[in-house]
Parts: structure tokens; sequence; C-alpha cells
DNA sequence: TACGCAATAT
DNA sequence: CATATTGCGT
């Protein structure tokens, strides 16, 4: 036997608003229907990145719009509410290359806005009655993503160090690394 | 084969 | 909790 697989990690891929936007943007590229995970890790082109990991991400897209774990961190509260609501689609058609909701509109118009939604209300707890977004049973809300750009760092987790830094003039504050070990096992 | 998704594991 | 991995159906 030879000893290989060197280069078989187990990386859990921290899928950051940056790499997330990135993988939004390759599948409008694509087209909708049209969004295979080959194809989007190909246009992607990142390196390390797997068909797995893009399919796996791609499901929780596809459920719902996934939020980043940076956004997750600040409404963190409040439970229960649950619609019941059923729609069945009677084809037996095969759900290929859909999209997470919403889908961005043809590659029409670029909203550029000079301007960035910037919102502070980090300041600590409290109000926070934040505008939840429900899913009517029917419709569905449409909402435009936050046109960012940025170049494409793959970030290993392993013995990665914020390094790369988004370096451009415009940008948020980077990436934070906190990175907290959640080890819960359960006896 | 590859995709889609549920369940499951880490 | 988030992501990876597996398994099954299509």
């Amino acid at each position: 036997m030879k000893k290989n697989k060197v280069i078989k990690q187990k990386n859990c891929l921290k899928w950051t608003a940056n790499l997330h936007a990135k993988f939004m943007k390759s599948l409008e590229q694509l087209g909708e229907g049209r969004c295979y995970p080959k194809e989007i890790v190909a246009v992607m082109d990142v390196p390390g990145l797997t068909r797995m990991q893009v399919a796996s991400h791609l499901q929780k897209c596809r459920f719902n719009n996934w939020r980043s774990p940076e956004e997750r961190k600040s409404n963190w509260r409040l439970s229960g509410q649950e619609s019941s609501s059923e729609s069945q689609q009677k084809s037996s058609n095969r759900k290929y290359g859909t999209m997470p909701r919403f889908q961005n509109n043809i590659p029409n118009q670029i909203q550029k806005g000079p301007e960035f939604p910037f919102s502070t209300p980090n300041t600590s707890i409290g109000e926070s009655s934040t505008q939840e977004k429900l899913y009517p049973p029917q419709c569905q809300e449409i909402q435009t993503t936050s046109t960012m750009m940025s170049d494409v760092d793959s970030e290993n987790v392993t013995s990665n160090k914020p390094g790369i830094i988004t370096s451009n003039f415009q940008q948020h504050i980077a990436e934070q690394n906190v990175l907290s070990k959640q080890y819960n096992r359960d006896k």
C-alpha cells in the first residue's frame, strides 16, 4: 500500500458573506435552472471547494435564504411561530438547478449603489423589533442582495490567518475570526 | 454519472 | 449551530 491522500482534509468551510456572495453570483451567472454544483464550482474557481460543499450549502440556501453566521448572531430570539402552509408541486419534475428563493433578476441592471446600507444596531441587546420576514402562504418576497464586489479569497480553516484583508476602499469590516469551538458532546 | 434532498455525523 | 458526509431516489 502506498500512502497517499495527504490532501484529504476535512475542512469545514466557513461560508462567509463574501463567499456566499460569490456563490450567488455564480448562480446568477449560470442562470436559473442551470446551477449545477459542478458548474458552480467551476465558475467559482475556488481551490479547495468541492462539489459536495457547494451542494450542501446549496441545499440550505434552497430551503431558506440562509443567514450568514454574522447576521445570525444578531437576531437570535423568539421561537415558535410556524405556519402550516403547504404547497404541492404536482410536477414529477425534478427540480434541477433551482435556485434558492428570489434569485436575482436577469443581468440587466446591476444595482450599483454608491451607498451601503449601514446599520449599526450593534450596541446591545434590547430592542429588536426586527421585521421578521414571514413567508406568506403563497407569495415570496424578493430581496435584492447587496451587491458586493470583492475579490475572492479562499479561506482555509487550516492554519489560515486573516492575512488577506479585504483590501478595498469601501469595504465593511473584515471577517471576524471568532472561532468558537462549540464542542457539545452529549454523554 | 450527476443532481436533489433527508437524514445523520462531526 | 453549522457544516460534512452518507444514502437513496430520480
